[in-house]
DNA sequence: GATATATTAGAACATATATTCTAATATATC
DNA sequence: GATATATTAGAATATATGTTCTAATATATC
């Protein structure tokens, strides 16, 4: 029973998050996002309880999208693969990759804590992320101490992210050739035979 | 003649990065910049015009500390010195590291131009920083081809700035282990006998 | 068709913060 | 000591923007 919605919450999240690609966190207010479909702004806060909540809501949206595929080649035990999972999502989802790699989470998000809604989802998808990297830890080197842990981080998440990123930035595709430059270093950090660290 | 000064620009500066340090960029308002040394905030607007001025200033600073090294290494023609250079800048001032490294430039400063004040000293940081990089590829590859640059900043400057942020960013110090990682991934992408690409 | 209610609609409100403005104060020069 | 002026001092202003509030509207159920 009563009125037929004109706007849905996904609605809202999509325009939030065109306005982000756009014009970065500062252009995303609520009239702007409102304004965007051509909704008022009573309406946003019918369906958030506040602006940090549909920023968060966006975020997890890119993380979760971004970590399905990189989680898969993880699970394969296909270390390379994982690693260049980033570059190719980029290239393939340029907004969403802007977004994720060029803000932080608390440059979206003011407030420390999250929006309870969203604050079990987060912390599902970062165990998540967690357990793929210590069981990929413990397939390649037998355990996963700490070094090991780093060491793989670096090889499949920081060094990817930081090829990506310079290109991002200027708003240009991630070339092909940092698929190069990606593989040429995990394997200086994770090639090679198995071997105990 | 006039009266003696209480504050000087520098004073100012050095508040504004304490507390963009310590509370990020939305912290830096300019009663807490006053506050911070006891001043009114018209002796802000005294010695700068903008806020925007402050933030740039102090960002020109952090970045001629950083890049001065940097360039030192380099011109000696050490480029594993010149990529260990970032884990060891941001070992020895965690501080300058948080900001370097965590906030892009657009976060701390609003408007698009930089203040006139500042824009030279940042365009000759550029420019000294792009002449060293082409003069490394030179001497390291004969000419500095696209994708010669390409992989020397990745090299250089993406993969070390990767290997430390993420530990700057839960505001621990960087491991000495870090500069293994980047060693390794300095010769898998760089290393080797000087070859043409 | 009457009623309850989900939703639209947007004006009104509260707040934070950059910036400006006017006055007071101290020091160098004469 | 008088004067000009660099600087302190902080109240006043302007503006932007998140949030709330009241009213209007349309639809499902009875």
């Amino acid at each position: 029973m009563g009125r037929k919605p004109h706007f849905t919450s996904e609605q809202f999240v999509d325009a939030a998050q065109d306005i982000l690609a756009e014009g970065g966190p500062g252009a995303v207010t609520i009239s702007a996002v409102a304004g965007r479909i051509g909704a008022p702004v009573g309406s946003v806060y019918h369906r958030f309880t506040s602006r940090d909540e549909i920023l968060a809501e966006l975020w997890l949206r890119i993380v979760d999208s971004f970590q399905r595929g990189f989680l898969r080649a993880l699970e394969e035990g296909d270390g390379l693969k994982a690693a260049l999972h980033t570059p190719r999502w980029a290239r393939a989802n340029p907004n969403d990759g802007c977004i994720l790699l060029l803000y932080r989470r608390e440059e979206l998000i003011a407030s420390p804590e999250w929006p309870k809604s969203v604050s079990d989802r987060a912390q599902r998808l970062a165990r998540e992320l967690d357990r793929g990297i210590v069981a990929f830890a413990k397939r390649r080197f037998g355990r996963a101490t700490e070094q090991a842990l780093r060491r793989i981080t670096f090889a499949l998440i920081d060094i990817p992210c930081a090829a990506v990123r310079r290109h991002l930035q200027v708003g240009e595709k991630p070339p092909d050739m940092l698929d190069e430059l990606v593989s040429d270093a995990y394997s200086s950090i994770l090639g090679g035979q198995d071997e105990s660290i």
